[in-house]
RNA sequence: GCGGGUGUAGCUCAGUUGGUUAGAGUAUCGGCCUGUCACGCCGAGGGUCGCGGGUUCGAGUCCCGUCACUCGCGCCA
């Protein structure tokens, strides 16, 4: 017999009555009834009930154990009478009844409970995340990911994509985010840079040839964090030879749609093929975003010219000063009350915003200040160019073009919310495409990139020599699902004379050039092909998969928000001699605050060393 | 860097207008219990109310500061 099972705790059922079998597991739960013991013995697969009485030399010894102890339990598998069978259990039907138990590992008291769906604080859970991912809901998540990654290596591969590691300690380069630094012990002075994403790498690999690359790759940006942002994370980086835009979006709308159909458990997705393409321009006026959320209905409208002369004079004088105003509606508001309109000004105001406007509508009859002012008739001709209904509210953004359209972006995405119009069960895929190329920087005083230096503009060298820089748009686009940005791609400048030209335009020299990007414009002299390629983000695909918040939920041992591992403590002071190996000295600040810092983990270690001596 | 939220027992939370000894559930420990599957019943231990100031006869509660976690803004080509 195998030293520690026979079976896994979710392979027993009605057929594998009478045999003797043994099993190992963690201790999940016990219902002790004196004579009669319970144990749920959990390990990855499943659970099954054991049971121990008094003629059971198992009783004493499980009855004190602790919960999540590690045991192997020899037991003879029972059929269960019908009335005690548990139909929530796939080994409901039967139970093992423990001759013998084995110890193989003994708990303490746990920091956070397997066996309930309780929420604990992030702390904990991160602090001791190899209990929390014992738990349920975490250890599926972790399960799906290797699945999802699974999936989308088959279908890449499946598609002639070959899969190629590209280097962990590469070279800083200036632009993009900020690069997490490894201080060189043979270099004095010199750093490595941990990939942001083998950009470079990639398209290398085009120039040498390989025609088509993936690689779910990890990415490294020292940026601050959000809920769907971690500092490392993982890409399924892609990278095609001799594409155009329409080439890049067919090898992977399928892959995508596919995994997505896959693993959806159920919810609609977009169809591949099907993935609609909005311009750039076209989504910041309509959605006020570059990552529309297309399950809600709402679209925004700009609706300047019904104010460049008004009874409203704020919206005139913006107007008239070369401002917009964005309408956004909130369609079958009329039995709102004012307060609802009233919080959502207060709402924007909180957030930073200017404030938002309103016009109520009640069975046609038009109310609030903005109305008023403006007068019914201007305002139903306002109505009826939007197309909207005798009970459907208002709301403007004014301002500044871009301001006003990322007002009106959240009030539409808090509108939706409120009223309850986002589409549930479903993940809307599209594509952004025609992003500009350059924009005005107005703290520079400058043009400068909008996106992605390495983009080919569209209309290549004629556009760049020919057109208003601030017209010429990128072969640049992104993937967005329900409001979440997956990925980011373009159809590579692979010209050096287009590159030069480009970064001349945003006000650099070609020796600006060489010195910081010499290495692939070196690569671009010596024959490349046209190529391109995307990479969308793994974690948010997983994310939005599991249906879960937060990117953390699917990731095994995440950093917290501050980028920290509660677990294993990083990032951690190193020695003195390591900080010499790299030719590193700490400045006084940093002394000052490993100080400060290590005064209170000492305080902090010795009270759990003490709560753990009893204390 | 800025703004919002949270911080009370190991954990989840309650705590009234500022007023006696800060409570409940759960976990832990002890006792009882032979059909539970969130088992049940009885009992016990467990508190720097994040921390530091202040106001007050009196602060978990009010004020100021600070720290931690989290969400967002900036940032993230």
């Amino acid at each position: 017999m195998h030293a520690y099972r026979t079976h896994t705790c979710a392979a027993l059922n009605q057929s594998d009555v009478g045999q003797s079998v043994r099993l190992s597991g963690w201790v999940h739960n016990k219902r002790d009834h004196g004579g009669v013991l319970f144990v749920d013995l959990r390990d990855h697969y499943g659970m099954t009930q054991i049971v121990a009485d008094s003629d059971s030399p198992a009783l004493p010894v499980l009855e004190k154990l602790k919960l999540e102890s590690v045991v192997t339990i020899d037991g003879d598998v029972k059929a269960r009478a019908p009335e005690v069978v548990n139909p929530n259990l796939p080994t409901g039907e039967i139970e093992v009844f423990a001759r013998e138990v084995t110890i193989q590992s003994r708990a303490e008291e746990l920091p956070l409970i397997v066996n309930s769906a309780e929420d604990y604080p992030e702390e904990t859970r991160l602090k001791y995340r190899f209990v929390d991912l014992r738990r349920e809901r975490v250890h599926n998540n972790i399960v799906l990911r290797s699945q999802v990654i699974s999936s989308l290596r088959q279908r890449m591969i499946a598609q002639g994509f070959n899969e190629f590691q590209t280097p962990i300690l590469g070279a800083s380069s200036p632009e993009g985010a900020r690069d997490y630094l490894v201080p060189s012990r043979l270099h004095p002075g010199r750093f490595y840079a941990l990939p942001q994403a083998p950009q470079m790498f990639k398209q290398l690999l085009m120039v040498a040839g390989f025609d088509r690359y993936f690689q779910i790759a990890p990415c490294f940006r020292d940026e601050d964090l959000r809920a769907d942002r971690s500092p490392e994370f993982y890409q399924l980086d892609f990278e095609m030879s001799f594409v155009t835009q329409e080439d890049v979006f067919q090898a992977i709308e399928p892959v995508l749609a596919g995994v997505f159909e896959e693993f959806s458990g159920g919810k609609t997705v977009t169809p591949a093929g099907e993935f609609p393409r909005i311009p750039y321009k076209e989504a910041m006026l309509k959605y006020g975003s570059d990552k529309p959320d297309l399950r809600n209905p709402i679209e925004i409208s700009d609706v300047s010219h019904h104010f460049t002369s008004s009874g409203f004079g704020i919206f005139e004088k913006i107007v008239g000063g070369g401002g917009v105003v964005r309408a956004i509606p909130a369609p079958n508001t009329a039995e709102k009350s004012r307060k609802f309109f009233d919080e959502m000004n207060d709402w924007s105001k909180k957030e930073g915003f200017a404030g938002l406007g309103y016009v109520t509508r009640k069975g046609g009859e038009f109310g609030g200040p903005i109305a008023k002012n403006h007068g019914p008739e201007n305002m139903a001709k306002l109505y009826e160019e939007l197309g909207l209904g005798e009970n459907d509210g208002l709301f403007f953004a004014a301002g500044k073009e871009k301001d006003a359209a990322k007002l009106a972006g959240a009030a539409r995405t808090r509108t939706g919310e409120i009223l309850e119009l986002i589409e549930e069960n479903c993940f809307k895929f599209c594509w952004i495409v025609d992003f500009p190329m350059f924009e005005y920087d107005e703290d520079l005083k400058k043009v400068d990139f909008s996106h992605n230096p390495f983009s080919m503009p569209q209309g290549e060298m004629d556009a760049l020599e020919n057109s208003d820089p601030l017209d010429i748009l990128a072969w640049q686009y992104d993937i967005v699902c329900n409001g979440y940005e997956l990925s980011s791609g373009a159809i590579r400048n692979h010209r050096p004379d287009i590159m030069y030209k480009a970064f001349e335009i945003a006000g650099y020299t070609q020796e600006d050039v060489d010195a910081n990007f010499s290495g692939m414009i070196e690569a671009f002299k010596l024959g490349a092909p046209p190529h391109g390629g995307s990479a969308p983000g793994i974690d948010r695909i997983v994310m939005l998969l599991a249906d879960e918040p937060n990117i953390r939920e699917v990731i095994a041992f995440p950093l917290n928000q501050r980028a920290q591992d509660l677990m294993m403590g990083a990032p951690s002071m190193v020695s003195a001699r390591q900080l010499r190996d790299v030719h590193i000295r700490l400045s006084g600040e940093a002394v000052e605050a490993q100080k400060e810092a290590s005064t209170a983990e000492k305080t902090d270690m010795n009270s759990n060393a003490a709560e753990r001596d009893g204390e």
